[in-house]
RNA sequence: GGUCCGGUAGCUCAGUUGGAUAGAGCAUCAGCCUUCUAAGCUGAGGGUCAUUGGUUCGAAUCCAAUCCGGAUCACCA
């Protein structure tokens, strides 16, 4: 338990006993780390307690120091500060708070449980690459299972590719049309970029033919129906839902192109999944969700046949299910997905990755799961993050302003080099270790930019302002890292102390405020990794690192380590680095996020 | 128009189950490498927490109204 939860107890424990006669427990017992221009190190508000126990925030809090003070061994002293009970921690608490747990590598993390939680993310298109709000898609996703893991949770990473489609056939009529049998082999193009590269001569196309037939007299929404590339494309989706054999082999090798192509991108980016969906075999399912709707009269049909739900009483709309001709909507597939993945893996809980243009549409989803009485319902939760936005506002592959996954990656490898090179970190390095410090500080960098902010909010992204590599960022908490690694290489480390002289010692010597600051941070981790689960935000963790780096780099400037005063201070000290380092390394292992050991 | 999300320092963001004088990073300025890695540390300046009203011992945080920005409300996916 952490020591914040100790005292809040022990606190409950205080008010019951000196005031038997009131009812306490419905009393806000809030504790807090005290502020630094206090003296103390926790802090429990009295405000609440007065009303309710008619007594005054002096006499109070006396009472109840008294009582903490004589109860338990944590404190040393305690003072009263204008309604606020300071509390100080015996130094003892610190020291075999290290001993016991400076060397546990699962430190705040929980035993498995059977608790199964699929998080969805990724979910490419195959008509064009990822680009960079892919990537805080991807990041997130990879981040928020990470997580739960750690919490204890089974975890299935699932992708759910949406492989057909009109826009599919997009990029596939303009290759028939125009590539004359171009493949990634024989031009040397990643495969996801030559298909990307096709859709956007479709589109380019397409508009060209639309302003012909304008000029020639057409009216502009008919001349966009009526253009003959759009037309073929339409035609192809129709011999492909009528399984063509030869519009199928085309899709297959195309889409192959792609696979490959994403793949390489999921290996440097360092996401993996358990389990692939396809939409070309889900895009079906829902149907028989909707007739046993039908049939439960949950759902109502129109004169033309299609079939709806009316969510007027939820405040939202009428939503159609099933068209007058019977073909399913967007929504019809993602019900039966819902019931698919739940049926697939009897889970508990399904997260979607995805971003907040589609709150409306996961809201509705939920809520037609749960007038069905489906079980998959109650375990959905959409993972809502905000758009990454240019300076310009939104990206758009049609105007050219997208901000290409690849090349972002390429360009933080290159900028990491730079910087690496300019602060004459090269030196006793073979190429290939440099080759691999530049891949760990650029997508360390990446990933953290995208990660530290509330997933909710959208973000904005200044491509002429590269990331910095500074301040907060992961490369911070990397160059801590190091040099911890640094100092650990040099040390010898007596692994297990002297009990009694630790003792002696921790009595007749305080720890300094720099240790103090550095150990009560660690010992907060199990509550932050915890936070992080219940509210899916990664953020928590960035935010943490930072301030648990920034400590140590405050600590290491203070104190020196292989020269402390004598071995027992010096033994305290190790041990709080070496905790600090696996801290932050775990952490970030979560995130994706690897920490080298020298830079 | 309905619904949802956001508005905190010049910029990017923490802080929102109500707690002490609202915090970081970047940028600006001033210091610190003969000493375990200066990608670091220490300090300074910078705020009407969008606005107004309410709730109370106490509000950036809760409630109401207003203003600004965004998303969404398709027989698209």
């Amino acid at each position: 338990m952490t020591l914040a939860a100790q005292i809040k107890l022990a606190t409950e424990d205080a008010l019951k006993h000196l005031f038997p006669k009131v009812d306490v427990t419905d009393l806000p017992i809030t504790v807090n780390q005290t502020k630094p221009e206090f003296e103390g190190d926790y802090t429990v508000v009295l405000f609440p307690f007065l009303k309710a126990l008619k007594q005054k925030p002096d006499a109070l809090g006396a009472q109840l120091g008294d009582y903490l003070l004589a109860k338990t061994e944590l404190f040393t002293k305690y003072e009263i500060v204008s309604g606020f009970l300071n509390l100080t921690v015996r130094d003892h608490y610190w020291v075999y708070f290290l001993l016991n747990h400076f060397n546990d590598i699962h430190f705040g993390e929980k035993p498995k449980h059977d608790r199964r939680i699929m998080v969805e993310y990724s979910s490419p298109n195959t008509n064009k690459p990822l680009h960079f709000g892919h990537l805080r898609n991807n990041f997130l996703g990879s981040a928020v299972a990470g997580i739960l893991k750690a919490n204890g949770n089974q975890v299935v990473k699932a992708n759910l590719v949406n492989d057909r489609g009109i826009h599919i056939c997009k990029s596939m009529v303009a290759w028939q049309r125009y590539a004359e049998g171009d493949t990634p082999e024989r031009t040397g193009i990643k495969g996801d970029h030559l298909v990307g590269d096709y859709y956007v001569k479709f589109n380019d196309e397409y508009k060209a033919e639309v302003a012909k037939l304008v000029s020639e007299g057409m009216n502009e929404t008919v001349a966009e129906k009526e253009a003959p590339i759009m037309k073929e494309a339409q035609e192809m989706l129709r011999r492909w839902e009528a399984n063509d054999p030869d519009i199928r082999r085309l899709w297959q090798t195309m889409n192959g192109w792609v696979y490959k192509g994403f793949n390489e991108t999921y290996t440097r980016l360092g996401v993996s999944f358990d389990k692939m969906y396809y939409e070309s075999e889900t895009y079906l399912l829902g149907k028989n969700i909707v007739e046993q709707g039908l049939e439960k009269g949950v759902l109502f049909k129109k004169e033309d046949g299609s079939v709806w739900v009316d969510l007027t009483e939820d405040g939202l709309d009428q939503k159609l299910l099933l068209r007058g001709d019977g073909t399913s909507v967007y929504m019809t597939q993602d019900l039966g997905t819902a019931k698919l993945k739940y049926d697939d893996f009897k889970l508990d809980q399904s997260v979607y990755v995805i971003g907040d243009e589609q709150n409306y549409h996961m809201q509705v989803l939920k809520l037609i799961l749960h007038k069905l009485d489906e079980p998959c319902a109650d375990g959905i939760y959409h993972l809502s993050y905000g758009m990454v936005e240019l300076p310009s506002g939104r990206m758009k592959s049609r105007e050219g302003t997208v901000v290409d996954a690849d090349d972002m990656i390429d360009e933080m490898i290159e900028l990491s080099k730079e910087q690496t090179e300019q602060a004459g970190k090269t030196e006793g390095c073979t190429q290939e270790e440099l080759h691999k410090l530049y891949e760990t500080i650029g997508l360390g960098a990446l990933k953290f930019y995208l990660l530290r902010v509330d997933p909710k909010k959208k973000m904005i992204f200044d491509p002429k302002e590269s990331i910095d590599l500074h301040g907060f960022t992961a490369t911070f908490i990397q160059y801590a890292h190091a040099r911890i690694c640094s100092i650990l290489r040099k040390e010898n480390i007596p692994l297990l102390p002297n009990n009694t002289k630790f003792q002696t010692f921790c009595q007749t010597q305080p720890i300094t405020p720099a240790e103090k600051r550095l150990v009560i941070t660690l010992e907060q981790y199990p509550t932050i990794l915890e936070d992080a689960a219940n509210e899916f935000n990664p953020s928590l963790l960035c935010n943490y690192s930072f301030q648990l780096a920034q400590q140590f780099n405050s600590f290491y400037d203070e104190h020196s380590i292989s020269k402390a005063e004598n071995s027992e201070k010096k033994h305290l000290r190790l041990m709080l680095i070496i905790m600090t380092a696996q801290i932050l390394r775990r952490a970030m292992s979560l995130l994706g996020i690897k920490l080298p050991e020298k830079m």
